[in-house]
Formats: structure tokens, C-alpha cells, sequence
DNA sequence: TCTGGGGTCCTAGGACCC
DNA sequence: TCTGGGGTCCTAGGACCC
């Protein structure tokens, strides 16, 4: 049996958020009837574009293009700085909202869901009503349009989705493929970048038919098994299934641009503190323990190197993190002006596996329970109320990168 | 393209073991 | 060691998503 799933995607999500919520909040103009977008914040170094009105989008205003750029082509155009906290509450009220109508709904992103309609059926009646139904309550109830995709894969809905923007149904079913799919470039499907969009041009496939029709050994010749699933993906074959479940998150990491390029390494170690300090409260929020530890360098010509290291046993513990941090750093930094810094931690796991090692000192466990104490009054008073003393008169914020609480749904590149 | 920041997964090579 | 092959772990880098 066929199941039928929708992809629900928010329009210009972060652009809709904001302008319902200056209109709730007493504005008399609507920001979507503008020439206005979302993106850039104080740390002004070459912001980029994150969401951007229909009016932007006829100046040739693209998502990801730097503010510059975006007003050269516009230079009226009103620029908001994103409000993350804003945009979780939204995301949620949506999600509940589609949570009625059916048992089965996976967040994909902060705008985007998969819903299992299949046995919604019997109780909403015929999907496609079912769907502008969905459509028109988000629209009265919360103020932002969608669109929605309807199919039997999750591929083909969320491919229907994206068909024509915005506040719009689309189906994909196995028997219009040919007809709603085919004819697109190719680098409207799903997987296809900006990397492998040129490949596949290079062998002479311009749109998502061209790549089904190719020849399915040769093209896994050319891409390996990434080409054998764009292929799966281009013929509408795709055997996923829309996951309640959060999987459980692989890796947590922040990173920052330095709004100047630094050059020193005591410097550097500043920025590295601020962002593990950010990192490893988020992983002692999710109640996890690390065990590979990597920072990441990107300097003033754009390349980007990085260094990791397996930890002998897991920790949770800021200055342990901190002290390997530096070390790599360290170890892989060649000299030249930095421009971008990362800590990531990735093996993550639960604290059921931890067992306090011998060989740790009673100096660790001050340290953790310090670490508790920071937390505690943070979420409490704010990320502001606890600055080390080593941030004072240095300029450099004491705890950067976003995503501190909730840790919204992120999204992998499967579905 | 004067190019952010949060993720996931895959691949390839070298070390090491049997 | 003028030596084979398979498996796993580790690391670095690169692709994609929003």
C-alpha cells in the first residue's frame, strides 16, 4: 500500500516570522509587501542574505549573497538582523498545528516537516482537501503562508513542495513524475549542488530527466554511490519514512568570522574560549559526554583546515575541552591572519557509559562541578552574568555562537 | 560572489593488527 | 623482509542540506 506523505515548507520563513510579528506588535506596514530581508547582525563583517521578500527577490536578491551585493542591486532595501528566539516559538506553533492531524510528523528543519498522512485519512478525509485545509488554518491562526507538497515518497513531496511559491499545493504521484520533474534543471533535485550541478552538465545532463534517462552504471562510475542515489532520486526512488523520533544528534559545534583578522595566538585562544565555553554548555544541556574534540581555522584567503583529536576517555568539562582546543590549535595554525575559528565535538554519547576514570584528579571533579554552577546561573540570569577574567578589556564577546537552548531540530542531509 | 553558521554523511589514505 | 590481504580505527577534507 502506498503511503501518502506531505512536505510542508514555510515561505521565506524567517522574513514571514518577522514581519507577522512587527505586525502583531503594532506596525502599520507589512515587511513581505516590501523590498526587505533578513540577514546580517552586529558582527557586520559580510553578513549574508537569509530570507528575503517576493519584492527582493524581483531586484535578482538571493538567499546567501552577501549584503553588499544584496543592496547594490537594491539599495533601499530594508535589512533586518535574524531573531532566532523568534523563530523557534513560530516553528513550534506550527508543528503543533500539524501535530493534529496526524501521529506522525518529523521536524526536517525549523521550517520544514514531513507528515505521514497515510492513516489520517480515515478522519481528514481526501489528502488534497486535507492539505489546503492545513494550509489556509497555518495561514488564519499563525499569519505565514506554505507550501505544501503531497506524494507517496518523501522525495517527490518534498520536490512538490518546492514546485511554485508561494501559499500553493502541489502533487508529485509516481505517474506525474515525468511530467512535473523532468522538465526541471537539474539542480533543482534534491542533493544537487553547486559542486556536482557542473559534473553532471559535463556529461551533457541538463535537467532531472535527462539524469533518470542516463545510464545508471555509468553515472555510478562517474559519482559512486552518491551518483546511484541522485540517479534513485531523479526516477523517484526513494524508501525512507517520516521519523517521529529526534535521531539522536552526532555532533554539536559553533563557530565564528572575527570581524578583523586575527593574528595573534593568545588572541586566537580568546575566541576559542568564548566558543567552547558556548559548546560545551550546549553539550552538558543535551546531558552528553564527548569524545573527539576538533577545531577548525579558515584564514584570509578563505582556506579552511581543521585538526581533531580522540580523547583517551569522554568528557563533558569546559577546560578539558578547552585545554585540547588550544593544543590543536597550536599544533595546526601555520601563522597566517585568521578570519574564521570553530570548536566542534563530535562520538558523543550518553553519560550512562561514563565511569570516572582512576586516573582522574580531584582537580576534574571541581572543575564539573564548577562547570554546573556556571550553567545553572546562566540559564538563570543570562550568558552575561559569568564572564572570565581573562575576557575583560580584550574586546572579544565571552561566549559566542548561537543555538544555545531548545536546540532546535536540525536537519541531515537524508531524509 | 568579497562568500554565515548550524548540521549530516561519505571518502580516502595511513597506521595498526592479524 | 625484494612479502599479501582484510579489517578497523583515526584523521582530514569535501559534498550536501537549511
Amino acid at each position: 500500500m502506498d503511503r501518502i506523505i506531505f512536505h510542508i515548507d514555510v515561505n521565506s520563513a524567517y522574513l514571514s516570522w518577522e514581519a507577522v510579528y512587527r505586525l502583531q506588535h503594532g506596525s502599520l506596514t507589512d515587511l513581505r509587501t516590501l523590498s526587505s530581508a533578513i540577514g546580517g547582525d552586529e558582527k557586520s563583517r559580510h553578513g549574508i542574505i537569509l530570507a528575503k521578500s517576493e519584492i527582493a527577490k524581483k531586484y535578482g536578491i538571493k538567499t546567501g549573497e552577501s549584503l553588499r551585493e544584496a543592496k547594490s542591486k537594491c539599495p533601499e532595501i530594508m535589512l533586518i538582523p535574524p531573531n532566532y528566539r523568534l523563530y523557534m516559538k513560530c516553528s513550534n506553533a506550527f508543528y503543533e498545528i500539524l501535530c493534529e492531524y496526524s501521529s506522525l510528523v518529523q521536524r526536517y528543519s525549523v521550517d520544514e516537516c514531513f507528515l505521514d498522512y497515510t492513516d489520517s485519512q480515515a478522519l481528514y478525509g481526501d489528502p488534497l482537501e486535507a492539505a489546503y485545509s492545513i494550509k489556509e488554518r497555518v495561514k488564519k491562526e499563525l499569519g505565514f503562508t506554505v507550501n505544501i507538497g503531497i506524494s507517496s515518497k518523501k522525495l517527490l513531496a518534498k520536490m512538490a513542495s518546492e514546485l511554485e511559491k508561494p501559499d500553493k499545493v502541489h502533487t508529485i504521484f509516481e505517474h506525474e513524475i515525468k511530467e512535473k520533474m523532468w522538465p526541471l534543471p537539474i539542480e533543482e533535485l534534491f542533493m544537487v549542488g553547486r559542486r556536482t550541478a557542473p559534473k553532471l552538465r559535463g556529461l551533457g545532463i541538463k535537467t532531472i530527466g535527462d539524469l533518470a534517462k542516463y545510464d545508471r552504471e555509468l553515472i555510478r562510475i562517474h559519482l559512486k554511490s552518491f551518483g546511484e542515489m541522485i540517479w534513485n532520486y531523479a526516477n523517484g526512488i526513494d524508501s525512507s519514512t517520516v521519523k517521529k523520533e529526534e535521531s539522536i544528534q552526532k555532533g554539536i559545534g559553533n563557530s565564528t568570522t572575527i570581524s578583523y583578522d586575527v593574528t595573534d595566538r593568545k588572541e586566537a585562544h580568546l575566541v576559542l574560549l568564548s566558543l567552547t565555553e558556548m559548546v560545551s554548555m550546549r553539550l552538558r544541556e543535551a546531558d552528553m559526554l564527548t569524545k573527539v574534540i576538533s577545531v577548525s581555522v579558515k584564514n584570509f584567503g578563505f582556506s579552511t583546515y581543521s585538526h581533531q583529536r580522540k580523547l583517551p576517555g569522554p568528557t563533558d568539562c569546559t577546560m578539558v575541552i578547552y585545554e585540547n582546543v588550544t593544543q590543536l590549535f597550536d599544533q595546526v595554525w601555520k601563522g597566517e591572519p585568521i578570519r574564521h575559528l570553530g570548536v566542534h565535538l563530535t562520538d558523543l554519547c550518553g553519560k550512562e557509559f561514563y565511569q570516572i576514570s582512576i586516573f582522574d584528579k580531584n582537580d576534574r571533579e571541581r572543575q564539573m562541578q564548577a562547570d554546573r554552577v556556571m550553567d545553572a546561573l546562566r540559564k538563570k540570569y543570562g550568558n552575561d552574568t559569568l564572564v572570565r577574567s581573562s575576557f575583560i578589556n580584550s574586546g572579544i564577546r565571552p561566549i559566542r555562537g548561537g543555538v544555545g537552548e531548545d536546540n532546535y531540530q536540525m536537519m541531515s542531509s537524508l531524509l
